[in-house]
DNA sequence: AAAGATTGAGAGGTCAATCTTA
DNA sequence: TAAGATTGACCTCTCAATCTTT
């Protein structure tokens, strides 16, 4: 156990996984703290912020949240729809799909759940790296997620 | 919102929280379809193996598996000892306290997980980063988790 | 028949309360 | 009373089946 990988990789990859576990759940709490809604709804409603008119198909919408199922975002989208924060609508040219639209309620929402976000990676990723690093961190991991990407799912 | 935080660290922040995502996800896929128990058992039966005597406390244990709550762990335990891959035992200087076994069943399991593992792992990050990247983005995430830590829960 | 999306049933997770020993 | 760990109630996620429209 432990052979045919290189050390530097598997300890590369551990750091991942305690990064993002310590710091996610590190803004849930701060969010939590100020009686704002999870991180995952910040997920969902930021996608949403930048699309065009704030409309978004819910296939769409899906890959851009890739933690959580297709499935699952049927769910949280239930909840976010009945906090007021988006509504869904039947998409006119195939009206198989479903449009989610983002409520003014919702950007105001989005705006105040940032201010919390923002504090909390400044605190932990800008105070902890310099730009070149966390440049050096983007490619390194983005060109692991396109590896994964390129894979396709159960080839 | 956007605003207060320097881009770079944002971009490398999605893309943490995208690669560990689409990687874990593919490990997870690779062990079902080998009909092998999913990676959060391995998370629990590799600091195990590690350990003097392949023996932990649940609370030292806990400290290892940092993507599941205190209580989500005895749960987790729960299932693995049921599959005989580790048994339970009060511990006799503390009998207030549980201590984990690890199983020769459980190494076995262990040991036929590993491959699966490394393989995906070989395949996304020693075929898409050199060396240098590695132990770059350990570092650097190394530090972040360190930063989080210190932090402290709630502070 | 296939694509887009949702739902029912069950697995897995969390918080607060509880049990046991120190 | 506090520490170590588990349990009860509830919430969220996933898989397979379903519904609607193409």
């Amino acid at each position: 156990v432990g052979a045919e990988l290189e050390e530097p990789y598997l300890d590369a990859w551990r750091a991942v996984l305690n990064a993002n576990a310590l710091l996610t759940a590190r803004v849930d709490e701060e969010l939590a703290a100020a009686r704002l809604p999870p991180l995952a709804w910040y997920d969902v409603l930021w996608p949403l912020y930048r699309a065009e008119e704030r409309t978004l198909r819910m296939g769409t919408l899906a890959g851009s949240v890739v933690t959580i199922s297709r499935t699952g975002l049927s769910r949280l989208v239930d909840r976010v729809e009945a906090a007021g924060l988006l509504r869904r609508r039947q998409a006119r040219d195939d009206r198989r799909g479903t449009e989610v639209v983002l409520t003014d309620e919702g950007v105001a929402k989005l705006r105040s759940m940032w201010p919390v976000y923002a504090r909390v990676l400044r605190e932990h990723l800008a105070g902890t790296l310099s730009e070149e690093e966390a440049f050096l961190v983007r490619d390194a991991l983005e060109r692991v997620a396109g590896s994964v990407r390129a894979a396709g799912a159960g080839a």
